[in-house]
RNA sequence: GGGCGGGUGGCGAAGAGGCUAACGCUGUGGUCUGCAAAAUCACCAUUCACCGGUUCAAAUCCGGUCCCGCCCUCCA
């Protein structure tokens, strides 16, 4: 496998043990977070996935920043406590997260929660020289760091002679930076052997990575904009108290761009990430982001989103096409031959394709243009080949096993809950069977009114042979959907078409649903079950 | 100013010396269908910002020009 380590500023032939240690720069949590966070959340959790998918046990660490100046400074306005604070929006960022299927780290480690690791640290960052405190506060000495710039490519003389940093007159050097903060009145703190302070953003990321992971650890990610000073820093921190190399590999994503223009906070130009989710289903959203490589600028716009649902239904789709395919207990193992096994060696020379682009620096779209290929493969052999044949049954049910798989390698089939079915669901096939018989009987405007009115709650019917297949990604109410097939009921009446009015009536009692004639007209109610 | 990265069809996006420049969206035509949708089949860049050069061979390498984004300050 390869990798484009941004310490060498080229792509590398990853050098890994079995068991592989993972770090990557968690949230500060002062908000929700938004679509430009997300990014990382998903490229780090398909780098993971797809780690374990060739083999490697991997330990996964994200740590949230619970002190800082944001927190409090929020926390002091809103008169509340900056740990509570920071707790409120780490349970939020589970929530966004869990929604978007990033499987948890192994450990989400706190700032709040590792002070006195901290504390060790930046003593022996004093004791060595590589630190001195001021009245309370401790900086990094960067001139005794002599590779700091390694990893941003700048030099330090280029960095001390440019003096762009706002000046501390307190310090030796401009470019040097806070390991220990004296509190300001109002500011939580922790007690320390220089100040009742808090730490400086930098070292939590090096104490706690090296805590969990030991000296060296093997992969460390985040967006670019972490490269110069935080991930600088972190290695400056590190390397000077350990003697080893910080990290192997470093992996930085691109930014998501709105108008061209990198999405901040700063900006104001960003989309909260519960939002887009209200609207847009996770699958699509990951989808989006994981269809451009990582490093390369993504734009943003609602069209995007919607191109991907589009390409992403072309994908889910296939999966439907091989769930009516394949016929349950019909596990005959065989030989292939024929088209049955041109299937199958065609699947297999895709997935090894598929291998392919995502051991090249984890090329995702790619490996996505395969699954396209292997979703147009099955598709045309599902069209022309019979079903009843079970030697295309084992070559379908073949490549159902590794199409499903390395899309959750990639995360993007949403494993559908398949928990129990909501009233709803029972509903739907009532319509189906009602636009059956209207169909059968050429009732074409009561057909069309039945699909016309599902499609405006955002239910797509397409018809097969004999039965519907129904898409959605919510349902509506399951009140609109029994006062519709009340409307319906009532119109049946009107016709005198009985039959049809006591199908509907006896078919939602099966439901558990009553209805009631009454001089206003029907009534439903739920049954006690 | 310094440091990264990039400019590929209507749009998005792969490709980094040599097969017809992947794949997706959109569009067009055919099959299927009561009509749709889905599926399927076919078509849609003689050309990769521009100009030079290296090479038998360049979208890919080198030099120059023009644009664009990011970092150098909290930021994923």
């Amino acid at each position: 496998m390869k990798v484009y380590n941004t310490l060498s500023g080229q792509k590398e032939i990853m050098d890994l043990k079995p068991e592989v240690g993972m770090y990557v720069c968690g949230p500060t949590t002062y908000n929700y977070i938004h679509l430009g966070n997300a990014r990382p959340l998903v490229v780090f959790d398909t780098v993971r996935r797809y780690l374990e998918y060739r083999g490697y046990k991997v330990t996964y660490i994200q740590n949230f920043t619970d002190v800082d100046d944001k927190i409090i400074q929020w926390a002091n306005e809103l008169g509340e406590d900056p740990l509570k604070f920071a707790d409120f929006y780490i349970e939020k960022y589970f929530e966004d997260a869990d929604k978007l299927g990033i499987r948890r780290a192994d450990m989400h480690p706190r700032v709040s929660e590792h002070m006195q690791e901290i504390i060790e640290a930046v003593k022996t960052l004093v004791d060595k020289g590589f630190a001195y405190e001021i009245n309370g506060d401790v900086y990094y000495r960067v001139k005794a760091f002599s590779d700091y710039g390694k990893l941003s490519g700048r030099s330090i003389t280029d960095m001390l002679a440019g003096a762009r940093v706002e000046v501390d007159e307190r310090k030796e050097e401009p470019v040097d930076f806070a390991l220990w903060k004296s509190a300001k009145p109002g500011e939580p703190y922790w007690g320390s052997p220089w100040s009742k302070g808090r730490p400086g953003w930098h070292i939590e990321c090096s104490v706690m990575s090296t805590r969990y992971l030991g000296d060296t650890v093997d992969i460390h990610g985040g967006g670019s904009d972490l490269i110069f000073p935080h991930h600088e820093n972190e290695i400056a921190q590190a390397e000077a108290v350990t003697g080893k190399p910080f990290v192997r590999y470093w992996m930085h994503n691109g930014f998501i761009t709105v108008n061209k223009e990198k999405m901040s906070k700063s900006l104001g130009n960003f989309f909260i990430l519960r939002d887009i989710l209200d609207k847009i289903p996770a699958d699509v959203v990951r989808y989006y982001l994981i269809a451009t490589h990582y490093r390369s600028p993504l734009d943003f716009d609602d069209g995007k989103l919607e191109e991907a649902r589009r390409a992403l239904n072309r994908l889910k789709n296939t999966l439907i096409l091989l769930n009516e395919f394949l016929i349950a207990d019909r596990h005959e193992k065989q030989e292939l031959s024929g088209q049955a096994r041109e299937l199958d060696e065609e699947i297999q020379r895709l997935c090894d394709l598929f291998i392919e682009a995502m051991d090249d620096d984890f090329n995702t779209a790619r490996a996505i243009g395969h699954l396209f290929e292997m979703a147009h493969s099955i598709n045309t052999f599902i069209a022309n080949e019979n079903r009843e044949n079970s030697m295309n049954q084992e070559a379908a049910r073949r490549a159902a096993k590794t199409f499903k798989e390395l899309g959750s390698v990639l995360g993007i089939f949403a494993e559908a809950a398949a928990d129990t079915e909501s009233i709803g669901e029972k509903l739907l096939p009532l319509f189906a069977q009602l636009r059956k018989s209207a169909r059968k009987e050429k009732d074409y405007s009561l057909a069309d009114h039945l699909r016309d009115w599902l499609g405006s709650h955002g239910i797509t019917i397409e018809d097969q042979q004999e039965d519907s297949r129904f898409r959605y990604d919510n349902l509506p109410d399951t009140q609109v959907l029994i006062e519709k097939l009340l409307e319906l009921r009532g119109e049946f009446k009107n016709k005198k078409l009985y039959a049809k009015a006591d199908f509907i009536r006896d078919s939602l009692l099966e439901q558990g649903i009553i209805i009631e004639d009454t001089k206003e007209g029907a009534r439903y109610k739920f049954a006690d079950r």
